[in-house]
RNA sequence: GGGCGGUUAGCUCAGUUGGGAGAGCGUCUGCCUUACAAGCAGAAUGUCGUCAGUUCGAUCCUGGCACUGCCCACCA
């Protein structure tokens, strides 16, 4: 055969190539396979805030993995691609980069705005995708979806509409997380939680009927002072009881507040008096609605203070008005003590702004109703989760799920659909602009504000196959079957896609999640911008190749373990590469192949495997490769990536290439061409079946590699996927290979000890009763001269050790090697006293177990038998070291 | 404050019905044995976090403790 591959393995020179192979061949589009079944997947979007991350690597080469094992498998395989508009996000990378112009978003009309918006998203979008395609992923183009394209946004339209009609959907006023930065509202789980060290200040406020004296409030904000309605008391507190029915006069504002009690109050935190500001903290804002008090908002959206402050304090942000604030207190005699304190503040998840609780007109849907269905499923099994620890974080949430608020103070997402009349003030939700209201009115003004982009994101499952229109796509790919996501989104988005499936499909939008660990760096930090650790996925696919990448990454990747990369950036040698596995593992395969290739005869046609006359080792590489069959399929079932790929690299590197393939160098020199003929089919038909096992994993060198390959089809991609043979396994060939490769073995470490010189070949004489051994030596002669470097070998139970020989042994046989001159009496005995020590301990252990009656009377009866067969090899063992020895020691 | 993980070789981690401790990387020794030096052969290395319990027997099961990471949570 003509050799087409190149020397070295170069993954540059050929992954672009099947890439573009596979495209123009459509060979991702679903197609009926033998299985009569589906298997789809929908991409988690990725934002088209930036270019793809590590994280996405992970997650879309582990989506690629199942949509190709599947597709070989014969499911007809859908995967669903596609990217998220990224409301908030977007918007801010936008202003970001208008910034840098020296502009902001204001200066525009929001149409121009958007579509500035769009121009970057697009950018972004272009190059997700390319970057997709670049790590190999197999998704249909055709379906490309994006969350903010037109039939996305009529999706999200029917959805609001039906929630709203039916009443699950309301506006209202509420306190909401606010990002003074944004400019907008955020959902609670849209705010991080972070630990700071503050201060608690306490301050004096004069009571109104008690001229002279004051109450102490402890508060960790003074600035929102202005706002306060009231002062709070615990009602079981008796040092406070007098102040019922007084008044406090609110230092600056000289207003009254009243003193109001509830239970809310811890009276051993702070003073037991606390300050009640409804509409700058959530607590406050719910005793407020309670006690029926005032909600003053003093701040501006972007939290400077307001007109409803003194004037010496309007426009200052909150931070310097705090400073302002506890000075002008001091200076007053207010003040009473400042103290240090711990306490969460809440911050935003896009920019980290600390968040403003602003009370303000939101929308919502309320969620109870929703979430008891999505609870339910997940408990009665229609949905699993991998790991299923998970389910419990899931349930929490669920159980304890508080109202969404959906709507976004920002121009850049699907703009609420509802509409309100100028003249009678009636809401109506609608697709389009309403003509005119009931009260016929033709001036109807839809709401500014837009939709959380989690509330497109959800549809994502149904709106993807078409929804609302009728697809036969729907009916055909939905429910989907796994979806593969990191747990940081089981909230976002996870839950809700699993609730609004329910609600608008009427079943689960997919049977099973696999949750991904996170991708971390080697001392364990997530990555991030702002430490500089993040891996560009597209950097190693630069130095490695995308199969490197994708097999690094599932190779290291634990169900139940974030997973730790490094890679050294240019010009950096110190750093540790993890890609390095990847790389030397394609490498090898690179390798291996080639020797194979270029042994092969011109037009070489392979021989059927079941005629073939097999030996000892063709019959123990095609059990090997058998039971590797099904313990990947076993591991890709279960998503034990990890096992699947070490079960691969296992087999090719330690069974196929260390033995097969060095045993074939001597067997293909063979004057019989019968035996040529089967080592080369056998090597084919291995490597073949290899390689197909190995796809879903690697998919360019495989490609490559196949279209190398006699008697090829169109791609690997549509070759049918390995089957575990129950009639493959053979136990008679496993046991003499073994047995075979201990003698190697034997031979070897003397060789290695002892430092003998590659070129110096020695005689083997092998001192055994066992007949495979004999049957093997005699059979197999010129292979173990070959491996052993060895200059004759000699076998039989009559072996007479030779003077000067070094001796290994095992449980059945003694292996000497002669060298005379080379070996040191001393250092012979204490190589053999070694491994005595090791045998004897193992044996001690043993025995002591078995000399134990308690063991004896409780063990089953196998487990003795077994311990018993273990006794029996170490003592054989033993005594053949304990012989030499001997042997040695009267050579002194 | 609640919940969930982790603790095994220098490093990163496997170890699924409790019965002779593993891999990769790194280290050491010897080899350019013509597929591969991104390689080959050989070697060294572990009170399996700690204390107790269950058991004939625990890295594995139960409980406590220590350290560590993450998630949730309105304590002013």
């Amino acid at each position: 055969m003509k050799l087409e591959i190149e020397k070295t393995y170069n993954p540059k020179s050929f992954e672009d190539k099947w890439y573009g192979y596979w495209l123009e061949n459509n060979l991702f589009a679903p197609k009926a396979g033998k299985k009569k079944e589906t298997f789809t997947m929908v991409i988690p979007p990725p934002n088209v805030t930036s270019v793809l991350h590590m994280g996405h690597g992970l997650n879309n080469t582990i989506q690629d993995i199942l949509a190709r094992y599947k597709r070989m498998q014969g499911y007809e395989t859908l995967w669903v691609p596609g990217t998220d508009h990224a409301g908030i996000a977007t918007q801010n990378v936008v202003e970001r980069e208008l910034a840098k112009e020296g502009k902001k978003r204001t200066d525009f009309t929001r149409e121009e705005f958007v579509d500035r918006v769009w121009v970057t998203a697009k950018r972004h979008q272009q190059s997700i995708i390319s970057q997709l395609r670049k790590m190999g992923c197999s998704a249909d183009w055709n379906y490309e979806a994006f969350t903010f394209d037109e039939k996305r946004s009529k999706a999200v339209k029917k959805v609001f509409i039906e929630l709203y009609d039916k009443g699950l959907i309301y506006k209202s006023k509420y306190i909401v997380n606010w990002c003074p930065r944004c400019g907008t509202a955020l959902a609670d789980d849209e705010v991080n939680h972070e630990n700071r060290s503050g201060k608690i200040w306490h301050i004096k406020y004069p009571i109104k009927e008690l001229p002279g004296e004051f109450i102490v409030v402890a508060t960790t904000r003074p600035e929102t002072l202005f706002g306060d309605t009231a002062v709070a008391f615990n009602d079981t507190d008796e040092r406070f009881a007098k102040y019922r029915g007084k008044h406090f006069i609110l230092p600056f504002m000289n207003r009254e507040i009243p003193a109001i009690f509830d239970s809310y109050v811890d009276p051993a935190f702070g003073t037991g008096a606390v300050k009640i500001t409804p509409a700058h903290d959530p607590n406050d804002f719910e005793m407020g609605l309670r006690h029926n008090l005032e909600f003053i908002n003093i701040m501006n959206g972007d939290a400077t203070m307001n007109d409803l402050v003194p004037e010496k304090f309007r426009g200052m942000d909150r931070t310097e008005c705090r400073k302002a604030v506890v000075a002008a207190l001091d200076e007053m005699g207010l003040l009473v003590k400042i103290e240090d304190h711990q306490h969460a503040v809440g911050q935003c998840y896009r920019c980290n702004t600390i968040i403003e609780p602003r009370y303000s007109d939101q929308w919502f849907v309320k969620m109870k109703e929703l979430a008891e269905p999505a609870l339910k499923a997940v408990a009665d099994g229609k949905i699993e989760f991998l790991p299923s620890r998970w389910v419990k974080v899931y349930n929490n949430w669920l159980n304890n799920i508080r109202d969404w608020c959906i709507s976004r103070q920002l121009w850049w997402g699907h703009r609420i659909p509802v509409y309100t009349c100028k003249s009678c003030g009636k809401m109506v939700a609608a697709e389009d602009t309403p003509e005119k209201c009931s009260c016929g009115c033709t001036e109807m003004k839809q709401e500014d504000d837009v939709l959380d982009t989690w509330f497109s994101s959800w549809l994502w499952p149904f709106s993807t196959l078409g929804w609302p229109e009728k697809t036969n796509d729907l009916a055909k790919f939905y429910p989907t079957s796994t979806l593969v996501t990191a747990p940081d989104i089981i909230f976002f988005w996870v839950a809700r896609m699993i609730m609004a499936g329910l609600y608008f499909m009427n079943d689960v939008p997919f049977s099973r999640v696999f949750f991904t660990g996170m991708v971390m760096d080697l001392q364990g930090r997530k990555m991030s911008k702002s430490l500089g650790n993040g891996i560009n996925p597209f950097d190693v696919i630069d130095r490695h190749g995308a199969d490197a990448l994708r097999y690094t990454m599932v190779a290291i990747v634990s169900p139940n373990q974030n997973l730790k990369l490094g890679f050294p950036k240019e010009g950096d040698k110190e750093s540790t590469d993890s890609f390095e596995i990847g790389a030397k593992f394609a490498n090898k395969i690179w390798n291996a192949s080639r020797y194979i290739l270029m042994n092969l005869p011109e037009n070489f046609v392979p021989g059927k495997i079941e005629t073939l006359k097999k030996d000892t080792f063709d019959n123990w590489i095609l059990g090997q490769l058998n039971k590797t069959v099904k313990n990947v399929i076993d591991a890709l079932d279960n998503a034990r990536f990890n096992d699947a790929a070490k079960e691969m690299q296992s087999f090719f590197w330690g069974s196929f290439c260390d033995y097969y393939v060095e045993l074939s160098k001597t067997r293909m020199l063979s004057t019989d061409e019968n035996v040529k003929n089967t080592v080369l089919s056998i090597l084919i038909y291995v490597l073949k079946e290899f390689l197909k096992l190995l796809h879903p994993i690697m998919p360019f060198i495989t490609e490559e590699l196949y279209q190398n390959l006699p008697e090829h089809g169109l791609s690997i991609m549509v070759e049918d996927y390995p089957e575990y043979k129950e009639n493959l396994d053979d136990a008679d060939a496993l046991r003499k290979a073994q047995k075979f490769f201990d003698i190697l073995y034997l031979a070897r470490n003397i060789r290695g000890e002892m430092n003998v010189p590659l070129e110096k070949k020695l005689d083997i004489l092998v001192k055994t009763a066992d007949n495979d051994v004999i049957e093997l030596c005699a059979a197999y002669e010129k292979e173990l001269l070959t491996l052993a470097k060895g200059a004759s070998v000699k076998v039989g139970a009559d072996i007479v050790k030779p003077q000067g020989a070094a001796t290994g042994a095992n449980e059945y046989c003694e292996v000497f090697l002669p060298l005379e001159g080379i070996i040191d009496v001393k250092t012979e005995l204490e190589r053999l006293n070694k491994e005595l020590g090791k045998v004897n301990k193992d044996f001690e252990k043993t025995s002591a177990k078995l000399n134990n009656e308690n063991f004896t009377a409780k063990a089953p009866a196998e487990v003795i038998e077994k311990e018993k067969e273990k006794l029996a090899e170490f003592q054989s063992h033993l005594e053949k070291l304990q012989r030499n020895i001997e042997l040695l020691k009267n050579m002194q």
